[in-house]
DNA sequence: CGGTCCCTTGAATATCATCAACGTAAGTGG
DNA sequence: CCACTTACGTTGATGATATTCAAGGGACCG
């Protein structure tokens, strides 16, 4: 029962594929869904849609009401402050639900735009809230994706709370991989979608700062990098750098 | 149609006021609910919990289920990371509601701690659950306020990214401020409730650093302190030092 | 009175941001 | 194919800023 991907870009399928068939099925449905329940959610689901790269999801301020899931790609989700510094929020990829930030004002608060050729389902949440209140099992499901982001975003606050900057870049690089993992991707090596500088907004760090950590990860041998490419080649050595274990120095740096 | 409190904690109301007296009642529910459906939501809500200064209210790990609306007092919801180090993802004052981190997971994320003798309301997640899938109007609020969390959140992540210590404070005294007025309490004078340890845990500052800020902040004029009693005299230089629009001197600190 | 808790202040250090220069790759147009 | 440009990334030098370490003050309580 593994899932079996490709680490590049999934090949565009064939519009009549529906939910039941999704490979994402599990990601954006409860599992326990009968076959006619998840009918009646599909007649929802607007057209999908597709995003080329850098082109805008939606926009900060815009109506909201709208919600989406990723089927393939990545998306930035990005805020910018009172004097125009961008901050980004998350990183989507497929399975992932967009717009969720709307809900409880109906305008979006975030400008989500896509940092490869992607495509998402649409679903107006208008129409998502009848139906919760006919089938209590996606309610419960769709309270389960909201609960699921108020964790992760508490767990980016305790990211930025207090630590370094080399245990931030080791965080976000194995949440990366889990993530990749929990969809039937390598944990291990995998590419990194967005620039130095959207790391550096993710992890409230300059692009200098991102650059040089990954060099200092690359010389310890932590991690293979090429451009956008990454290999985590120590896991352990990572975890241990997030959890700040070690100022920086393992073994070698000052004996040298 | 003014809320009258005392910013003092207030005295214990008898048992019998359910929410269509409560003084928090536009907080906690919809503004929209017929006297039919508010009572069937009253219904719901389990007894009334005291909860004394420094008590857990509960516990990080702990089997969830159950939400609480924070009656009135003052809490704090600590997370504590691999390394043992305390992040706090939220101040809780009176409307707030509390448990919501274990609707993903059934699990609490945090722990909450009474910063005061405070009281909550108790109610059944499962139990409130049937009744959202009746009320349409009550589900869209319940989702209102899990937007609001996932938004507030996103503000917070916004804070700690990127900007200097004297801006996290400033925010956070001026968003305190704006919380208090929005329960018709004043913004310009009020308590704070956690010590300048829960404040650094919070803002991810240390407490050396949290006390340096205040005293600056004090020496200028911004505010007057007294042990927890603070006063926002010059809010509007409160809003340009959140806004990073001065690096730290305005007229004097250099010429001195 | 002694002790604890919370807070403040000072001095030294570590860490990250800033400023600046340079490198590399991809794209454009001749 | 070769300048030229642009976007992105790397690296070094310097300085600002917050942490760390240390000491002490004040309130409260037994």
């Amino acid at each position: 029962m593994h899932i079996v991907l490709h680490n590049e870009a999934p090949v565009s399928r064939p519009a009549a594929v529906r939910c039941a068939q999704c490979a994402f099925r599990e990601l954006c449905l409860p599992e326990s869904l009968s076959d006619g329940e998840v009918n009646r959610l599909e007649q929802l689901i607007g057209r999908r849609r597709r995003v080329l790269r850098d082109d805008v999801l939606f926009r900060a301020g815009a109506t909201g009401g709208m919600l989406f899931a990723v089927r393939f790609g990545h998306f930035k989700s990005v805020q910018r402050d009172r004097r125009g510094v961008e901050h980004i929020t998350g990183f989507q990829m497929a399975g992932d639900m967009l717009g969720i930030d709307s809900i409880g004002t109906g305008q979006h608060a975030s400008t989500v735009i896509a940092l490869e050729d992607s495509e998402v389902c649409e679903i107006s949440y208008e129409k998502l809230q009848d139906l919760l209140a006919e089938m209590p099992r996606l309610m419960a499901h769709f309270h389960r994706i909201l609960g699921r982001e108020i964790l992760r975003e508490q767990g980016v606050m305790g990211m930025l709370g207090n630590i370094r900057a080399d245990q931030r870049l080791a965080t976000f690089l194995l949440d990366l991989g889990e993530r990749y993992a929990s969809r039937g991707y390598s944990s291990r090596s995998f590419q990194l979608r967005m620039s130095r500088e959207d790391m550096g907004a993710y992890l409230g760090l300059t692009i200098e700062c991102i650059s040089r950590q990954l060099a200092t990860f690359r010389r310890h041998g932590w991690i293979a990098l090429d451009k956008r490419a990454i290999e985590l080649i120590r896991r352990d050595a990572l975890v241990a750098i997030a959890e700040g274990l070690q100022p920086d120095q393992p073994h070698d740096a000052r004996a040298a």
